[in-house]
DNA sequence: TCAATTGGCGCG
DNA sequence: ACCGCGCCAATTGA
């Protein structure tokens, strides 16, 4: 029997009966094909894993069925269901199973009560997926309701809106008040879902994948392109005969295995120091709170020196209008003055004034706009609060403790995303918390030593050896979300990251050879950019200088910096920064000052030992520290400027910016101006000359892009970027920029993909019991008993470095390191 | 009251 | 007018 996708439908019956659902299942058992699989349920908790109840609405192609799982005789139902669904698991045509996966796995209810009776291994198809392979990208291209416009695009079937009705009423009622309409939603969907998948199949089976070599069966993604026949074997060099695979092979045997992985990973969770979380909330509030006080006295005063008036300000500071009204506002409908009225800068999208970093901090530098540095000190602690603790506790999840994020695996290049909450995006970097002295007061020098009624009457030497008292300091704190990823008693976690992976594949995505010879030879591909890029300015001044000065950048604490900082006598860094103080712009003065102030407090906290010294490297801004070290306007400063130039330009050029968004860019990483001139000729230079392999591949993928209509990646998945016809001069460039970008993106998330699949399947790392829990592109984080923590970061490391399968030009490298947090590890 | 939009910012 | 993401708070519009 052949399912046609625009067939009629079949109607659909609604079983609660245990023996029915027992008929039911046999009858299914028996015959062959796919079936379509879906399960509706009554709330949207941690993605499926915890929901009251659900209904497994079921299809094949003359019947859709919606089986009851939470009305009386349910547990009877289940254990029906239990065997019934394993058995026949190769053949469910999901639609993010992902999700059914979790509400049959996950915590229900009713049936066996606050259980997990049904964990599915595989399924034949996902269409979720599936059409990610070769369907164009719309506007919406994530979620459940590409569901309905693909059904009826690609079916030409009907899809009913029962989900809002159940969203907004809630699932019991709507199973019991519109219970036909419900029945009719929820096999719908297993209908639409094996029709989907059955017409993805026939698609991806006409898209070329690879070749299985002959001999050992692993993937060539290398063909000859004179002799098509011939692919290249990792193991055998160039064979022919063997296998051609399709992307529907791609699906079958990589994204099905990879849809579980995920789930497993789901289903596991990052486990979580809770404390430490709670501990923050409180500091980060009372330091929210002060930086409030100080911006509104900040501005207050800086408002009553321009208008000789006194003004309440009670401002929301995360309100962009009300700070558009403050810095740009003049006077307020009734004539009184409202607002600073500084001239407008850069603008946003829709033509409003800017309240970013960037324009506030030009706002600052050109018109002493006040207020700016408590701003931005207010958001960063803010952003750490709301969205890194709050948001993280409120997604404890009961029953294990551990944050069950979502993984998917649904973005444009492959790579995957995750969200409630998005795991890859926790701060990389401490956020320091300034907390008021615990005294409740902190009496002046004045106070302690005036000798009348509310003096302290103290002798000027007591006063200052009481103020030294801890409880009169500001305390600083700091605060690593990633420090909250805390392996439990007896474990490790372990965390790998590939070293410049993305550089590597462009290497061999071009075929580069200054690139490749670069990275052979273990050079600084920036330094070497910057070297051969300013060769004629730089006077015969090349490679070596410039790696050395990269040291100041290094942030690890090498034997140099110790030296010159012992020989930078105390008070060194303090008078080059006095002397710079002359040269600054009046806005810039309090930066200088607090830097001064941050140097000197440094040297004098300074113990003289190397460790401390590491500290005082790590808790400083590099500028600060080169500041600290005297380095500033000296050559090295100079060759830092020209790599992070080249530096800004690499990335730039993999990304397809443009002259003017590259002048900006290393205006901000030097902080001194370059021209879209400069910038210009910068990105000719690496592109063409420095690295021509690099402006060869762009060209080339553009052009397969113009001609194809999409690009591939070095594993052959395919990109079909939106737009590329379009008429819009900006939308086109857009998608050849995109094109240019996802083959090196792409491949790399292929790459981490293969690594996932390999580790999660190694009989090594299972029996050490390691278990991969999270990933962050390029970065793989797995939970290991400790006693195996060593020898499972090794296997780790080197699993990532050579189950890719890619003949790379260059190799994948991995480093690693074993720890109590994440925070340690990385 | 709720969904959608906007602006800003965290990550690789 | 720099690739790929997700989340938060405020605001807006129905």
């Amino acid at each position: 029997m052949r399912f046609t996708p625009r067939s009629e439908i079949p109607p659909a019956v609604f079983l609660n009966d245990p023996d029915e659902v027992a008929q039911l299942c046999e009858r299914y058992s028996r015959m062959d094909g796919p079936i379509g699989f879906d399960t509706e349920t009554s709330g949207l908790d941690f993605d499926g894993l915890l929901v009251d109840s659900y209904v497994v609405g079921l299809c094949t192609h003359d019947h859709r069925v919606a089986i009851s799982t939470y009305e009386s005789g349910c547990s009877e139902i289940l254990r029906t269901l239990s065997k019934f669904l394993p058995e026949t698991q190769d053949r469910h045509c999901g639609w993010n199973v992902q999700y059914d996966w979790n509400v049959l796995y996950g915590y229900t209810k009713y049936g066996f009560g606050w259980s997990r009776p049904i964990e599915l291994e595989t399924c034949w198809a996902d269409g979720m997926k599936l059409f990610c392979l070769f369907d164009e990208e719309g506007e919406d291209t994530y979620g459940n309701r590409r569901l309905k416009d693909r059904a009826r695009h690609w079916l030409g079937l009907p899809m009913n809106d029962f989900d809002s009705i159940a969203q907004k009423m809630g699932f019991r009622w709507a199973m019991s008040e519109n219970r036909d309409l419900a029945i009719d939603y929820a096999t719908r969907d297993a209908w639409a879902h094996m029709g989907l998948c059955m017409l993805g199949q026939k698609v991806t089976e006409s898209m070329p994948w690879c070749m299985a070599c002959p001999e050992c069966g692993s993937y060539c993604y290398e063909q000859d392109p004179r002799k098509k026949h011939e692919w290249k074997c990792i193991h055998h060099g160039w064979v022919s005969g063997g296998q051609p695979l399709t992307m529907w092979d791609w699906h079958v045997r990589r994204d099905i295995p990879f849809l579980k992985l995920l789930q497993r990973m789901q289903i596991r969770g990052t486990p979580m120091d809770w404390a430490y979380l709670e501990e923050s909330i409180q500091p980060l509030e009372m330091a929210l709170e002060q930086k409030k006080r100080e911006f509104y006295r900040v501005i207050g005063d800086a408002f009553y020196a321009k208008y000789g008036v006194r003004r309440a300000f009670n401002i929301n500071l995360n309100s962009h209008d009300q700070l558009r009204v403050l810095y740009h506002g003049t006077y307020d409908r009734d004539g009184n003055p409202c607002g600073f009225g500084f001239k407008q800068g850069d603008k946003t999208d829709t033509g409003n004034a800017s309240m970013g970093k960037k324009s506030l901090q030009k706002l600052m530098a050109v018109q002493q706009a006040p207020g700016v540095l408590q701003l931005l000190e207010f958001r960063k602690l803010d952003k750490i609060l709301s969205t890194y603790v709050r948001g993280i506790i409120e997604r404890r999840f009961p029953f294990d403790d551990n944050l069950h994020g979502i993984f998917r695996p649904w973005t444009t290049t492959g790579r995957l995303l995750s969200r409630d909450p998005n795991m890859q995006n926790f701060p990389t970097r401490d956020v320091v918390v300034m907390l008021p002295p615990a005294a409740p007061y902190v009496p002046t020098i004045e106070e302690m030593t005036a000798g009348n009624a509310e003096g302290w009457g103290m002798s000027l030497e007591e006063a200052e050896e009481e103020l030294a008292q801890p409880q009169y300091q500001e305390r600083e704190m700091r605060v690593n979300i990633r420090r909250a990823v805390k392996a439990p008693k007896g474990f490790k976690i372990l965390c790998a990251d590939y070293s410049q992976l993305e550089i590597r594949l462009t290497a061999h995505e071009s075929r580069c050879e200054a690139l490749i010879k670069v990275l052979k030879d273990g050079l600084d591909m920036h330094c070497y950019a910057a070297a051969r890029a300013f060769e004629s300015a730089l006077n015969g001044v090349g490679y070596d200088e410039i790696y050395e000065a990269k040291q100041w950048d290094d942030g690890d604490t090498g034997p140099r910096h110790l030296e010159l900082f012992k020989l930078a006598e105390p008070g060194q860094a303090e008078r080059i920064l006095q002397a710079r103080l002359q040269g600054l712009l009046p806005a810039e003065k309090p930066r200088a000052m607090e830097t001064l102030a941050k140097v000197a407090s440094m040297r004098a906290r300074w113990d003289g030992t190397e460790d401390g010294f590491g500290e005082f490297v790590q808790n400083s801004n590099p500028e600060l520290y080169l500041e600290a070290c005297g380095l500033l306007g000296t050559r090295d400063y100079e060759l830092l400027n020209l790599r992070k130039s080249a530096k800004s330009a690499i990335f730039g050029i993999i990304y397809g910016i443009g002259p003017t968004g590259l002048a900006v860019q290393i205006t901000e990483a030097t902080r001194k101006p370059c021209t879209v001139k400069e910038a210009r000729s910068l990105i000719e230079s690496i592109r063409d000359v420095v690295f021509p392999g690099i402006g060869r591949m762009i060209n080339r993928q553009k052009h397969t892009l113009r001609t194809k209509g999409y690009v591939r990646t070095g594993m052959l998945r395919y990109r079909h970027p939106a737009g590329i016809y379009s008429g819009d001069h900006g939308k086109r460039a857009r998608a050849e920029r995109q094109a240019s970008n996802s083959p090196i993106q792409g491949l790399a998330a292929d790459v981490v993909m293969a690594a996932m699949l390999a580790i999660e399947v190694d009989a090594q790392m299972n029996a050490w019991g390691c278990s991969l829990f999270s990933q962050v592109h390029d970065e793989l984080l797995v939970l290991v008993p400790e006693e195996f923590a060593d020898v499972a970061l090794e296997r780790l490391k080197l699993l990532m470095e050579i189950s890719h399968g890619v003949d790379t030009p260059v190799p994948l490298t991995a480093t690693g390191h074993a720890a109590d947090t994440w925070d340690e590890a990385k």
